[in-house]
RNA sequence: GCCGAUGUAGCUCAGCUGGCUAGAGCAGCUGAUUUGUAAUCAGCAGGUCGUGGGUUCGAGUCCCUCCAUCGGCUCCA
């Protein structure tokens, strides 16, 4: 007999040899229908594998992330076997499962494969899975596994299985498809009951640009047709909030093809967006000790020599801007770090003006991929809320958790909680790509990691995911799809100080090297306002949308009413505009209701007896807050304002 | 840049296997209507079917080039 502990902490007797799945049926016939998997010591398994010894386990269902990664792991495998069984002859690469189904990158030879191809696919996987085949796990010796990946050809599972080691080799096998894997799998494919492949995409094996191109075919299944039916209706509704069509609709702004892509074009409304939350930035920075700077758009291309940028990331920048003057060559700034660098430079300084802090709106060019244009998100022109930090090597952590807190307040203002802090350092195994000394990494690593430590914030570290010429730590949001975006930076940097021989006379009267923090709480203005769209699906926060209210006439009798009201508003810095089109109210409140205006002000007969505005909230079904005088509404105004702090 | 898909009026879309002067709704313009909480009615106007080439008696429809967009990959100072 084994001891098995459940997670509410009882303590079970079993034969030795039970499953997880004896162990569910001895619990309730429901729970062993939909076991998936078993979390035995920590580690998943098979639900049907015999528990030989005591053990504390957890039954995992399609509740748990754990018990879905093993369903849709095991998805990719009957997505395998139907390819296989439609297309004989294709090899595999790797099929995991995501956090939102799965997908198997697949080796076609000369064959094409487009979402055209999915309904036979879903149609062959649906077939089998009702086959309920079991996932057999099979412990292989090595020799054994190469022997049968040879007789089918697939070089892929060869290459993986140089990297393994002999006795920890299985294969699991559910139908006529075999495929190596450390698994689990979920006791057989009935469990399958809905599954819609999503998109496919080119891939490379292993990741690598250098090897060979693989098909990479995404899907997602759920135990229950209704589960799927939910999510393909929540993929319709975040489709919705995507910034690119709300952008589109609510005039924000725009591309041209003439103009170029990935260039985009503010209008008037996204324009006084895009200034309010500058202002807002400004203020704060001010009261922080900032100091306001401007910089041109172009630099010599020895700026960036100088920096290091060219030799780095010159090849694939737009190129150098020839002028009439022979050698003469400017480069479209892209960052403001060197232009910066420059205005430390120009005079002398004392430890007595540290920390120095220059902030710039900056507009920068960067010639991203075109395959990796995507909105407002990832775009070749775009403003950073930038600015520099020089201090001394003793005031870099206060300075560090200054910008911290800074970037937190930001994020607060805005309400995004959902984001997640990512401290980016040095890849220890390639230190051929970075730029600097070990012991200045290694003391800009640890500013970062105690500030944060320091501040409590929940981090994940990432090794490799540091720049070039220092770590840095990244703000990640999500968009509406679930898509990871990086907003703000805040990146430590010893390196350009050196290399533009940035120096202050310090008490001892001798020069030192001033250290520098780059830093951007937004990121860009128009990455930040594309999350801010989604987040908000349009409906901008009321000190922040670019018109707070629509006056609507009930017919043109009541314009002069509602133009004295207009005057009225705009006198106390409320914006907004009228709606003197010859329609119905109606259509006027329709209108406004799309455009997303907070508040709809409506002015009739009554309303110009009694000197009021009815008002009407913009988005709630029952938004009739009825009349008030304009004091009253003004009054009221300014609380909603305060309401959002 | 790579793999796959898409590109028809300002917007959203229809146009079947190539065949008469390319359609609709919304937006726009003109007129009527003077409206009390999510689309008043009528008329008019609007497109070299992304671009350049090719196949064909004939191309929005088939093929190729380029451009742009979409979904991923890779990349991201």
């Amino acid at each position: 007999m084994i001891n098995i502990t459940l997670p509410d902490g009882s303590v079970r007797k079993y034969d030795s040899g039970a499953t997880g799945l004896d162990i569910a049926k001895s619990i309730s016939e429901g729970l062993a229908r939909n076991v998936l998997s078993v979390k035995v010591n920590g580690e998943v398994w098979d639900a049907t594998r015999p528990i030989e010894n005591d053990a504390a386990i957890q039954l995992l269902t399609f509740r748990d992330d754990a018990g879905k990664a093993t369903f849709w792991h095991s998805s990719a495998h009957l997505m395998a076997e139907a390819l296989e069984a439609l297309y004989p002859g294709v090899k595999f690469g790797a099929g995991p499962s995501l956090e939102n189904g799965f997908y198997y990158d697949i080796d076609l030879g000369d064959r094409a494969l487009s979402s055209n191809d999915f309904e036979a696919i879903e149609k062959k996987m649906l077939e089998l899975a009702r086959q309920k085949n079991e996932y057999l796990r099979e412990p292989i010796s090595k020799a054994g596994a190469i022997q049968y990946f040879e007789e089918k050809g697939d070089e892929y599972k060869l290459e993986l299985l140089q990297k393994l080691e002999d006795g920890t080799i299985t294969l699991y096998k559910q139908g006529e498809f075999t495929d190596l894997c450390r698994g689990p799998h979920i006791p057989h494919t009935g469990f399958i009951k809905a599954i819609k492949l999503t998109k496919v995409s080119g891939s490379y094996w292993q990741n690598n640009e250098e090897n060979a191109r693989m098909t990479r075919v995404y899907g997602i299944t759920f135990p229950k047709a209704k589960e799927l039916k939910e999510y393909l209706a929540m993929i319709e509704e975040a489709k919705q909030r995507d910034h690119r069509k709300l952008g589109k609709e609510l005039e924000l702004f725009m591309f041209s093809e003439r103009v170029g892509a990935g260039l985009p074009i503010w209008l008037p409304k996204g324009t006084a967006l895009r200034n309010r939350l500058q202002d807002f930035l400004t203020k704060e920075q001010i009261k922080r000790g900032y100091q306001l700077v401007t910089t041109p758009h172009i630099g010599h291309k020895n700026l960036y020599i100088t920096s290091g940028h060219y030799e780095k990331y010159g090849a694939d920048s737009f190129q150098p801007i020839g002028t009439p003057k022979e050698g003469e060559e400017f480069m479209l700034k892209p960052m403001n770090c060197p232009h910066h660098c420059e205005i430390y430079a120009h005079k002398p300084h004392s430890y007595k003006e540290l920390p120095l802090r220059i902030a710039e709106f900056g507009t920068v060019y960067r010639y991203e991929q075109s395959g990796e244009l995507h909105g407002l998100s990832r775009v070749r022109c775009f403003t950073q809320d930038d600015a520099h930090l020089f201090c001394t090597v003793d005031q870099l952590k206060e300075e560090f958790i200054e910008v911290l807190n800074l970037t937190l307040l930001v994020f607060r203002k805005m309400g995004f909680n959902d984001f997640t802090a990512q401290i980016s350092l040095r890849d220890p195994a390639k230190p051929e790509k970075y730029i600097g000394s070990d012991e200045n990494w290694d003391a800009a690593e640890s500013a970062i990691i105690e500030a944060t430590s320091e501040l409590e914030l929940n981090t994940v570290t990432e090794l490799g995911e540091a720049a070039f010429y220092g770590p840095k730590l990244d703000f990640m949001v999500r968009d509406a799809l679930g898509r990871s975006w990086q907003l703000g930076t805040i990146q430590v940097d010893y390196n350009l100080p050196e290399r533009f021989e940035l120096e202050y006379t310090g008490a001892d009267n001798a020069q030192h090297r001033p250290v520098m923090i780059h830093r951007a709480p937004f990121g860009s203005l128009e990455r930040f306002i594309s999350v801010l769209i989604e987040h908000t699906a349009g409906k901008f926060p009321l000190w922040l949308t670019p018109e707070q209210y629509a006056i609507l006439p009930i017919s043109d009798k009541f314009v002069d009413y509602a133009n004295e009201v207009k005057n009225q508003l705009e006198a106390q810095d409320i914006r907004g505009y009228m709606d003197d089109r010859n329609e119905t109210l109606k259509r006027k409140i329709r209108d406004a209701e799309v455009k997303k205006v907070p508040i709809m002000l409506i002015v009739g007969g009554n309303d110009v007896e009694g000197k009021t505005v009815s008002v009407r909230m913009q988005g709630i079904d029952d938004g009739d807050k009825g009349a008030m005088t304009i004091p009253n509404f003004i009054e009221f105004f300014n609380g909603l304002l305060e309401e959002e702090g």
